[in-house]
DNA sequence: AATGAATGAGAGTTCATTCAT
DNA sequence: AATGAATGAACTCTCATTCAT
């Protein structure tokens, strides 16, 4: 609970060797903390995972936060490359707006059904440094100026403020994705909860159109 | 994190100076889980808050995670009272879904507006062994009986599967006044946030409904 | 080397139990820094010697310094009472400057005969924090006061400004005794040491003389 | 504080760049000493202030104490070259054993002043192997030796035991140069310490003269 | 001759839990 | 019924040292 702790990595690996050290630590991070979540993980555990000594996890990282920081970012990136993945191959199909929301939807969701025990240890169980907070709002930022940009092509929706619908419509998704992927919703079929939520975000989109 | 531990009270506090023993552990244990998180309370802490020696408190709780359940179970209630009262308010203005509706979001902001940091560290950040699971879901499924019933009697309102309908819209107050609650969106005003979520919620039913 | 450090003792022992405890940890502390110095005492080996747990350690200390202070603490308290008493002894002698001075510095030899490692451990190589920096000071204060008195009261000493010179007196002897005991100085034996610096000391205060 | 460790250097450095790197990591040493203290003064910390790799620094030292020796006999070589300086210059001044302790005291002070941090990580703090010891005695000797020759040399001061006079002279003066250096005493100024130091020598001369 | 990544024993410290009183 | 001293496994992190490159 210390405040004014270092975070950012001790050192940028210059060697092969090394960049693969700090690799295998994250990794291993990201296993162990998803078995065991964050206060569960210790340090020792990590490096045993990494196939690394406990020195060379700190030559790295300068505390165990710094390595909740690095995967979370770690995480950030491949989900938001995903997202995009999914939403540019959407792109090409023409624009209609509930493709559109559907095929977020479900971007999201296969997001979080990769490894949702990791994204709760890392963004909902573990403390949020400051370094760390900021790269989740920042995520959250990203995936709605996607939505908003593409709310504002789509012709037919007309918002009056469309930043803050934008900000809904991550949040909600988030939230609900995240839930079913976790641990579903009752019985409901993956299928049916996609047209559920997409019919709620449409419900809200036309709802609010002027 | 061991498997078949024992997380019921230990013994049924029957004297009237044991309750009070009991009541007094609970309290302090919100207290020092929403001041400290759930890691960082110590059982040494609660006791010392509650002004008992720590072997009182295991002779009540027989580990951390009992208090963990009773904390929680504690929060239900009250956030149930504290809806069902807000509910029961609305109720006697006559049937208006949407009034009904910003009721039943106002109330649930209201609820998490009280102590954020207590709920993240209850329900977000300590691990939830299945007592603490049930519980959780058992206050959810209360919530969205509350919702279905008001939805069936609703005229003008006729859904395919009110159980799933209720459980999202649930989940989704649930989760968009958490949020707004512990950290704002942007910034959004108060009311216009309560206005934005009864629109979401509104146009979800809107165009769900036959 | 962090500044802010809590030193003193974590909580008073109420029964007698425990006092028996904290008894046990200044003592086994004393004896394991003796041996292996400050630096290469460990925590765990001084809760090992003391036939307490680690944990127990940390109950009554808050962390290594503070045991180190109250090793201190401890060393001086002994080091005033003897002197104390082996001046008290010569008091009765009779008033002679020459005596007495022989008195002081034999008890001063003695003190540090007691244990010469411990004394270095704890006041050379251990670090000092301001606790125990005052707590050298404030010895080294009481000394002088003993030493200033008696300059005042032995006739035919009148000495401009007494309060240094009892100062110097007693850094002197102390230095030397300290260095005398530890490894003694060639080869000269114990009785000509001491009439050496009896001689210095006499030589001083009679060159000082007014 | 293993026993049978090999000290003394490595390897001689021949070459020019060897013998600039050993330097380098001496001097790095004594700074990063003087800073943290032998303890806190890792060996990592002194090649980096060394512009050195860690290998490079094992290549010359074969561990910490062996560094902490080379750092303990530069700064002796330095005491005693300015020791040796100003007592030099005094020589020219003509035969006055006043005025020969008096710039033997203000020379030992100087010295002390130059990086009493320094001299205390390395005299005090630090373990001392027996190079070190022998090191240190070493310098005693040389500079009881200087005394000595003095004290044969004035007229008018004939000791029984000019050797042990000479130690103690040696002593007394460090510590008390050390400590003033270190500390100061009270609020005595710097020249009243000078005077009140070397009436105590003299006056210690004087008493035991013949 | 030099590098710096890697090592791992061991340091100080915490805290959930037990049990003699 | 209540106390609080005692426990010790487990934690995070350091640093002197090695060795493949």
């Amino acid at each position: 609970m210390a405040q004014g702790e270092e975070l950012s990595p001790r050192k940028q690996p210059r060697q092969r060797r090394s960049k693969a050290t700090v690799d295998a630590i994250v990794v291993a991070a990201a296993r162990v903390f998803s078995q065991h979540g964050y206060a569960g993980g210790s340090t020792n555990r990590i490096a045993e995972t990494a196939g690394v000594a406990i020195g060379s996890l700190y030559e790295y990282f300068p505390n165990k936060a710094a390595i909740l920081v690095a995967v979370a970012e770690r995480q950030v990136e491949r989900m938001m490359a995903d997202i995009d993945e999914l939403l540019a191959a959407a792109q090409s199909e023409g624009p209609s707006l509930e493709r559109w929301i559907r095929r977020f939807v479900a971007a999201m969701l296969e997001v979080h059904e990769r490894d949702p025990r990791l994204h709760h240890a890392v963004f909902a169980e573990a403390p949020h440094p400051p370094e760390l907070h900021a790269c989740v709002l920042q995520m959250e930022e990203r995936l709605a100026h996607r939505v908003e940009s593409l709310l504002r092509e789509t012709r037919g929706v007309s918002l009056p403020d469309p930043d803050t619908a934008a900000h809904l419509v991550v949040q909600t998704t988030e939230a609900l994705t995240h839930r079913f992927a976790h641990e579903g919703i009752h019985d409901l079929p993956r299928e049916r909860f996609l047209d559920e939520v997409v019919a709620l975000l449409l419900g809200y989109l036309g709802a609010i159109t002027r």
